[in-house]
DNA sequence: GACCATTTATTTTTT
DNA sequence: ATAAATGGTC
């Protein structure tokens, strides 16, 4: 859609391409919507400014920051390096970490970033003798460890962006000038630094086209803000608003599952998707016993329609609210030799060997590096302990130097530390100027090379065991990243890397070459498309997860659009599953079917029944999901079950934990299972069948 | 300062 | 279940 916009302002207005900004929501939809664009017009659109919010944001900081302070070589902190940093400005102010969590204190301040306020708005916000004065001193401390590191965090880059346009003038102008036409995608996801971006930005020429669709806004917890939608009109009263109902992509029955759940949100502008494609395939309705039946189910599904119908492993995708659910597929795909790809979950940049090169490079950056100098400053070995980098980074602070820097101008007058701490970090010290320098002179690979041996963490590496071994296959595949820069000269290759290495999102290293089922979050998927859909996990505490639920009604709102953006991604097939026992933080626990699969007429899921799969009994045993299985009350085989022995309030005891006293009893497939409260070890369930219980008769 | 055993938090979702 | 953080010992 905004691909032919701009295709179209480029071919019949004659709009150059670098006088068009465009911002998707991914940097994966920036590459094929540049392709797609080219493709359309015939022709290159070098000069086109396109990313996301944060790709942009970084660039235009890269090029103009020094106008509001920002050095050029800034580093930009990732989640895990503000947390680190957080965890200092903590430390510094004396609060103590236990009370107020360093990931609490970052979410409060992400929070207040998104909506545009710094740390001096936010002091005079703060009610006096709350949590938020404390949030407020860690918030002035944090923004002085980015500061005296040269660092940015992610939010840092829309809201100096922001703060870029508001202080710089002529910067400001310049832009605005320049960007004859604005295009803005998934803007229902926008928060108000971005939306602000927006409206700086198109002020001059007016020419803004947004897209948009309420019902798939699913980042409110990112500060994302669907009110933004409104907030356009009201700043662009002029602007047309064309509203798109024909979908193209998925069959009826698909679309009507998805207007089933998302008709039960308040606070949408009702619209119905309709298609051409009236006939499909029904969609189902899987149940399982635990999410390994769950994963299997999938499995052998996948396994039937490739040979059934010749579906291709790509066009197959599994969907789930959490991470921690992959695991149960990758467990049983591996084992059932099923090509997969996950999207997310253990990200390659975050393996340990990764980060410790990158803090190395990123060092050479910027020495100021606070974080990347407590990372790599002792790794590999090279004697200076926690001791000697505290002792140091008090030496800096007193002296108002980053530790590095602190560490190349030691001198005798810094008694607390003794000789040979010294001279370890003199050595380490000389050791960073010289890659710093080499930096500047040498391309990246090049560099990268000097890096790993001058370290010693080639070497530290390869000690012949086999963890050794995986973990210098990751550095290899990391230079053979770096290997693409090897062209840009130096040091813009190096800093163009690690720019592109912070900013790169999960979804956009999903390969759409690899033969392999997709494993995805509801999050992440957004924006994609698969033939075939398995929505897994739709129980209550899950989907709608327990910390949405938490949140009332707008929680729950949220999650029925995360639903519906799930639904709604199935080309031809869609599955809908929940399983009857899941297991959270290894413990077991009973699920109940979602309350969205509640919402959809029973005449609308065709309930999938696998052998030894539970019987409609325990569907409906379930409660939530009757309505959904009423036009297949007739179907055959149900499975025996045995009698169930215990009921609620029964007193029983157990070998370990004692007396106690039966909370709930559930038949399912693998037999029966009790919620036990015990007098003296808490709630915990049982399967009968595999734990030793007795009933006991009061006396 | 290294190494082990024990405890603790972690799971919402992400640029 | 599992990884990280903590604490104690050598």
């Amino acid at each position: 859609m905004l691909t032919h916009r701009i295709a179209y302002v480029i071919a019949t207005r004659r709009v150059r391409p670098d006088e068009i900004c465009a911002v998707t929501f991914t940097n994966k939809a920036a590459r094929e919507m540049r392709a797609r664009v080219e493709q359309l017009i015939g022709d290159s659109i070098r000069g086109m400014w396109l990313g996301t919010f944060h790709s942009l944001g970084a660039r235009l900081l890269r090029r103009e920051g020094e106008a509001i302070g920002i050095p050029p070589g800034y580093t930009i902190y990732n989640e895990a390096d503000r947390l680190s940093a957080i965890r200092n400005a903590i430390r510094a102010e004396g609060i103590d970490e236990k009370r107020l969590t360093p990931s609490r204190a970052a979410h409060a301040i992400s929070a207040a970033k998104n909506e545009l306020l710094d740390a001096r708005d936010f002091q005079a916000r703060v009610t006096p003798n709350t949590m938020d004065e404390q949030i407020a001193r860690i918030y002035w401390a944090y923004e002085r460890e980015l500061d005296a590191a040269a660092a940015l965090d992610f939010d840092d880059l829309l809201l100096r962006a922001v703060t870029l346009f508001r202080e710089a003038d002529s910067v400001r102008e310049y832009y605005q000038d320049r960007f004859l036409h604005l295009f803005v995608d998934e803007y229902q996801d926008t928060n108000k630094a971005q939306y602000e971006l927006v409206k700086v930005l198109g002020a001059k020429h007016r020419n803004v086209t947004v897209v948009g669709d309420d019902d798939q806004a699913v980042y409110g917890f990112r500060g994302a803000d669907v009110r933004n939608i409104l907030s356009f009109e009201h700043d662009f009263p002029d602007a047309r608003k064309v509203i798109l109902e024909q979908n193209y992509r998925s069959t009826q029955p698909i679309l009507d599952i998805a207007h089933a759940v998302i008709r039960n949100n308040s606070q949408r502008a009702e619209k119905k998707l309709w298609t051409e494609q009236s006939i499909g395939e029904p969609v189902r309705l899987i149940s399982v016993y635990d999410e390994r039946e769950e994963a299997l189910a999938v499995g052998s599904e996948i396994e039937n329609l490739i040979g059934r119908e010749g579906v291709t492993l790509a066009e197959c995708a599994v969907l789930y609210r959490t991470n921690a659910q992959s695991r149960a597929f990758e467990e049983v795909f591996l084992r059932r030799g099923i090509p997969y790809q996950l999207v997310g979950g253990l990200r390659f940049y975050d393996r340990k060997e990764v980060k410790d090169v990158l803090a190395y490079l990123r060092l050479c950056v910027n020495p100021r590096d606070a974080v990347s100098f407590a990372r790599v400053v002792n790794t590999p070995r090279r004697k200076i302990g926690d001791r000697s980098v505290a002792e140091l980074e008090k030496l800096a602070r007193k002296k108002g130097l980053a530790p590095l820097e602190a560490a190349q101008r030691l001198d005798e007058g810094d008694q607390a530390l003794g000789p040979a701490a010294m001279a370890a970090l003199r050595s380490f010290a000389n050791l960073m100027e010289r890659l710093s320098s080499d930096a500047q002179r040498v391309p990246l690979p090049v560099l990268l090379e000097r890096v790993l041996d001058e370290t010693g963490y080639r070497e530290m590496l390869q000690d012949g065991t086999q963890e050794g071994v995986e973990r210098w296959a990751n550095v290899l595949e990391l230079a053979g990243l770096a290997g693409e820069y090897s062209d840009v000269p130096p040091p813009d290759g190096l800093v163009q890397f690690l720019e592109n290495v912070a900013l790169v999102s999960d979804v956009d290293s999903m390969r759409d070459e690899v033969q392999g089922v997709t494993l995805i979050t509801l999050h992440q998927v957004k924006g994609l498309e698969f033939g075939v859909v398995f929505i897994a996990g739709m129980e209550e505490g899950l989907l709608p997860h327990s910390r949405a639920l938490e949140e009332g009604d707008a929680g729950i709102d949220e999650e029925r659009r995360l639903t519906y953006v799930g639904i709604t991604r199935a080309r031809r097939r869609l599955y809908l599953l929940h399983a009857f026992r899941r297991h959270t933080y290894g413990t077991p626990q009973l699920a109940e079917a979602s309350r969205f699969l509640g919402e959809i007429p029973g005449e609308m899921l065709e309930v999938q029944l696998r052998p030894g799969a539970p019987s409609l009994g325990d569907i409906r045993a379930s409660g939530t999901v009757r309505r959904a299985i009423v036009g297949y009350a007739t179907r055959p085989n149900p499975v025996e079950l045995a009698p169930q022995r215990f009921s609620e309030g029964m007193r029983i005891g157990h070998q370990r934990y004692g007396e106690g006293t039966v909370l709930k009893s559930t038949m399912t497939r693998g037999g029966e299972e009790l919620v036990i409260k015990f007098d003296d070890h808490g709630v915990k369930i049982f399967a009968v069948a595999d734990a030793t219980l007795w009933p006991i008769t009061d006396p």
